[in-house]
DNA sequence: TACATTGCTGACTCATCAGTCAGTAACCGC
DNA sequence: GCGGTTACTGACTGATGAGTCAGCAATGTA
């Protein structure tokens, strides 16, 4: 690390920055990291500012309580990327068998992937402990998320490409993988060996094939499905892929990761 | 506070009870609901204590600490239901169209209703905490339920009703949603007013219907799908529909026992 | 009734941690 | 350089909560 200018020759002087601008946005990615990690009551405030390369003061000259940072991280990670979905399914302008992938795994890339996956573990671990968190995160984040699916799937049964589903049931069905991911991503996925772990890519692949073969009408048969690049990983047979169906089911049981 | 050494007449007189046998379920019970809703950390010892009717102190003749109050807590649910499940499996012998919803709906049934839900968001929250809570959960839990399904998936490839599709992967697509209602139920769900929540025994059969016209080979056509009890509801138009999950999911809710 | 056993209590100890603030060092303008 | 301003520090305080234990009361036994 780049040391300022050292004026004493104290071995254990500290390199002291100041750089205003900078300071929130960090103490917010290591606050969301820890949250995530530990949850948000076994995180000691200390911690976050220590990740962040300040002393606790510091961390309360920017954000006056803890429960007013995990307010800031939250809203910080509400996402614009709905916003830009919203503008991609707009200006869609292909079948809807190639729109619903296509949405889906660029919420998978631009969220699932990064380190915002994370938020919904914490909202799931601390919306009952913060009831105005419920509030704004359904507002800004469920809520639109579900219209901008929602929207894709009527778009779909409008235009004949899709059965008449029930949207808003069909919507869950369809979002409940990536965000099973997301979550296993943060929980249980830490504790598996790497071998064992899921595959994210594979998962939404097959899922997405699923769910097309569910959705379009039963007499449009497989010409519609014109097997579009996101799902060709799980088309077919399950060949394509390290893993063979059986074995993937039953492996004798990697046994306990840790301890 | 009522005071206990009053032999008098004090009418805030405590009744005590001594109850060896009933007091672990009890503190189980409480510890459950408790760490379910607020998550392990938030939660003092000295409440799940109080929930259960008795003292801090005795929580402690029971439990040497919190953290083996909180294994114990999942241990004491880790549900026989699976291995229940696999007899169900085995003995079936209809058609696997029927066995699948068969099984999903006697889970959500059986751990979905149930206080035993909560467990999911518990490891979702925790794992990462206790290192040796996930191997145990995985081993009795995740394994042999990823066995369960896995296993009806692959009848049903091998009897030809379904496609040749990816087990593994389709196990979770089949399962997440679940799980999701499961984790919704004990976080955002509590936070929603009643008629914008989700219904979950809806939710299920839309699920069930896009995931059997999913797997059911195109070619068989309509046919294959002798239109089971299960999935009529969804079948077509969004209309009103209400599964065979029904009358089972949506009860009032006999709601916690009481503080 | 007297005594023994045992289930239970809650005031206490001690460690931990959120939040404070007097002080210090970095930077700026002169 | 020098003084003023600002970003930052970390020892301190007070509150909270995990875990203990001496004592008490319910029940059993005679």
């Amino acid at each position: 690390m780049p040391r300022t200018n050292a004026p004493v020759a104290s071995p254990a002087t500290v390199v002291r920055q100041r750089r205003k601008q900078a300071r929130p946005q960090e103490l917010l990615d290591a606050a969301l990291d820890l949250f995530v990690e530990k949850g948000f009551a076994a995180t000691r405030a200390e911690e976050v500012a220590a990740r962040a390369g300040v002393s606790k003061g510091t961390l309360y000259l920017y954000y006056p309580s803890k429960e007013e940072l995990l307010k800031a991280v939250i809203r910080a990670n509400l996402s614009h990327e709905i916003a830009e979905g919203e503008a991609i399914a707009r200006h869609f302008e292909g079948p809807t068998t190639e729109l619903l992938p296509h949405i889906i795994s660029e919420w998978w890339r631009r969220i699932g992937e990064t380190r915002a996956s994370g938020i919904c573990k914490l909202i799931v671990s601390e919306v009952r402990n913060f009831p105005d968190i419920a509030a704004f995160y359904y507002d800004e984040v469920v809520q639109p998320a579900e219209r901008l699916i929602g929207g894709v799937v009527q778009r779909g049964i409008d235009r004949g490409e899709f059965r008449a589903v029930p949207v808003r049931e069909t919507v869950h069905a369809l979002v409940a993988p990536l965000l099973f991911m997301m979550l296993h991503k943060h929980s249980m996925g830490c504790c598996q060996p790497p071998d064992s772990r899921l595959d994210p890519a594979r998962l939404i692949a097959v899922q997405l094939d699923l769910a097309l073969h569910g959705l379009v009408p039963r007499a449009a048969a497989s010409g519609a499905l014109h097997e579009p690049p996101h799902e060709r990983a799980a088309k077919t047979p399950p060949k394509p892929a390290r893993a063979t169906v059986r074995q993937t089911a039953d492996k004798p049981s990697p046994k306990a990761p840790g301890r």
